[in-house]
DNA sequence: CGTATTTTGTTTAGTGTCGGCACAAAGTCA
DNA sequence: TGACTTTGTGCCGACACTAAACAAAATACG
């Protein structure tokens, strides 16, 4: 009787990623009749989650113009809650990536993650009540990765949590306490995840990673170096959440040594810090050694001394990007934090190095790309909240 | 009308890789009903692949026993095709990877791809015309990364190839100078790729690595080491092809020189040839190195230098293997070449070495195997041929 | 030995989703 | 204004599947 129920997720999805403006592209990109793809948006607007206009777009072409298809401005949206070293944001986010609210916190109590959890699934669930909007799902994205399937933190150090903190408990715990309603009658069931997995997946539905087939992020945080894999749309984090674990690849052999028993790991001899003292200064403790190698980078980088550094770091990380190149031969390659600043300053010198350093100059030539949204782990974390919605929208919302 | 259609690759790669035994599991698997499952399989032999036992199997217990499903004995089959530095070979493989029939032969041309590739397809040919089975598509295995999507050989340096020789359209065309029929009316259209990459595929469905999600393999042949990975039944060659060229990590930073322009790869520190120079012995012209390493690991296992040299390689190996497990964080690995002889010779060690070289005890475990397939380039470029019928066989097939 | 039970396979009817097609709508182009 | 192009919709039929009843072939148990 209902035509188009196959097609609802995909059709979704394309309007959440911007790929299907009108119905007739999406009856393209979907590959099914106009008959159908028009019963597919009906469905979805009756759900809430699409608008159709009323009123035809200004049509510069020949033909019928088309309606057009965007995500409901006052639809639901998913709780997303992010956690790093200097403190804490909680969001609520709306399909195609739009921030519908936020709340930034400070973090008071570090060493106990479950208060911290609590704080910002509070602050999130404080702006539910405000705005009043129906909540589908929940996300949190942390700076450590997240082991499968139990939901346990491995390396949360710079957090100064203990190794194995149950966060996706935690979290689900803390909404259930915060009383955040999940789709149906019961409350919200958590998404956990790393910060730089849940980022690329973020920059891969909104971002640079736009089209990407085969997409590798490289970030830095304050301390260390994280990577993510997005294959075909799908994040890759392997058979128990630890793939991308890039911080400790090889990259200088007569290196620093590092806590994994080698020496001149990604994670020593590219993060903040090592880009800091390669530059001779001592961090100081006011704001975050991430802040401090941006400031450096940007005031300072005609001083030889902070650009012999700067090139260090990039020959450095262009080594281990080109290592990940001929491991994955991604298509495209994303930067953040300090990675991204790097690529910002000098973009031609990493891409020669990746090119150099990689086997073949097929894959030598990958696009190296800056990120380019604001608080993508944050997004992220929204992204993986959404999916059950993306995946099959008419289980999820009945 | 016609019931199953839709669920017809399904079925058909069920009982191709032998995990749909009788109609009942087949009903279970496909998550449909018994109705369907039986439309499927009575579709599925009218199209001669498959056969339905026409006396059920002895009952072990309660209930009507059921009728075996099988592959078709007499059925279709694929042409297959294997170059190596040694020589090629030419097999006719049927569905679920049995080998109908297989003609080695020597190689005489070396320096000339196309002439090798003409005569091991022509030897194909032969075995069609001899057995007078129906011919459903071509696959051909080269030892070098095969490009996407030219289909070029980047590095066919053991075979003193030219790199970049256009090996599928070399493929192609020697199919249709010999006559072998496509499914429909034209001659077959040639798929190739890399023989690690075909063997890890040959191993999933019907080797070591059935039931893996996320299957690594690694192999040395004569020279070098190659790498490959499934991911959820699923080939993943990189957006170029160029992917798992995992020769070039580095498990030895004071190692020797490679041509890459690094030192200490796991291309030149644990292949054959770094296994006899570590013995202290000179490798001799008359069988291939990796027969010279296999058959020195295996008779003078005893002697401490062979022994010593052993246990340095696959610490290397281990170091490799390690680093691989941070990326990608298998949950199975399986070793083929010198590799697979290394762990029979001492399996311990080398989990032992993986495991406390990766970053998680939990990904540190990940088990170990050795190949377990006769040919398993040579079936895995089979499975590469099967594909498209796998996929859809109504569409192959008409 | 015969009947009940269990599991498998088949037949028939019904249902839901989608393609095909005709038609309507809304613009541009000449 | 009329021809053309493109988009959207309503109706019908094809078809792949489910549901349910029935049939078949074994074991279990009295």
């Amino acid at each position: 009787m209902e035509r188009g129920r196959g097609a609802l997720g995909p059709a979704l999805e394309l309007v959440h990623t911007g790929r299907a403006p009108t119905r007739a592209v999406l009856t393209a990109e979907l590959g099914v009749t106009r008959a159908t793809a028009g019963a597919v948006a009906a469905e979805l607007e009756a759900l809430g989650l699409i608008t159709v206009d009323a009123r035809p777009a200004a049509a510069g072409s020949q033909g019928r113009p088309s309606h057009r298809l965007s995500v409901a401005p006052g639809g639901p949206v998913v709780l997303a809650a992010q956690i790093h070293a200097d403190g804490f944001r909680a969001a609520l986010v709306g399909l195609g990536g739009r921030m519908v609210a936020t709340a930034p916190g400070c973090m008071t109590v570090p060493a106990d993650p479950s208060h911290i959890i609590d704080a910002v699934v509070e602050a999130g669930a404080a702006l539910l009540r405000e705005t009043g909007r129906r909540c589908l799902g929940a996300g949190l994205a942390v700076p450590s990765a997240v082991a499968e399937p139990d939901g346990t933190a491995l390396n949360p150090l710079h957090l100064s949590w203990p190794a194995g903190a149950p966060v996706r408990r935690l979290f689900t715990e803390a909404l259930a306490k915060a009383g955040v309603p999940g789709p149906g009658e019961g409350p919200a069931t958590g998404v956990t995840g790393n910060d730089v997995n849940l980022a690329a997946l973020a920059e891969h539905r909104h971002g640079a990673g736009r089209g990407a087939r085969h997409l590798l992020c490289v970030a830095t945080g304050h301390r260390g170096v994280g990577g993510a894999l997005v294959l075909d749309g799908r994040l890759h984090s392997g058979s128990s959440g630890l793939a991308l674990e890039v911080g400790h690849l090889t990259v200088n052999p007569a290196g620093l040594p590092c806590h994994c028993g080698s020496r001149g790991c990604l994670d020593v001899e590219t993060d903040p810090l090592a880009f800091l003292t390669a530059a001779g200064r001592t961090p100081g403790p006011e704001v975050s050694l991430l802040q401090q190698a941006r400031d450096l980078l940007r005031t300072e980088y005609a001083d030889p001394a902070v650009r012999a550094a700067a090139e260090l770091i990039v020959d450095r990380l262009g080594l281990g990007l080109a290592g990940l190149v001929n491991i994955l031969n991604p298509d495209r390659i994303i930067l953040g934090g300090l990675h991204r600043a790097l690529l910002d300053a000098d973009p031609e010198r990493l891409r020669a190095v990746v090119a150099d350093r990689s086997l073949w100059g097929r894959s030598g030539s990958v696009p190296i790309l800056p990120c380019t949204l604001d608080f993508n782990s944050l997004i992220g974390a929204a992204e993986a909240a959404w999916q059950p919605v993306l995946d099959d929208p008419l289980t999820v919302l009945g």
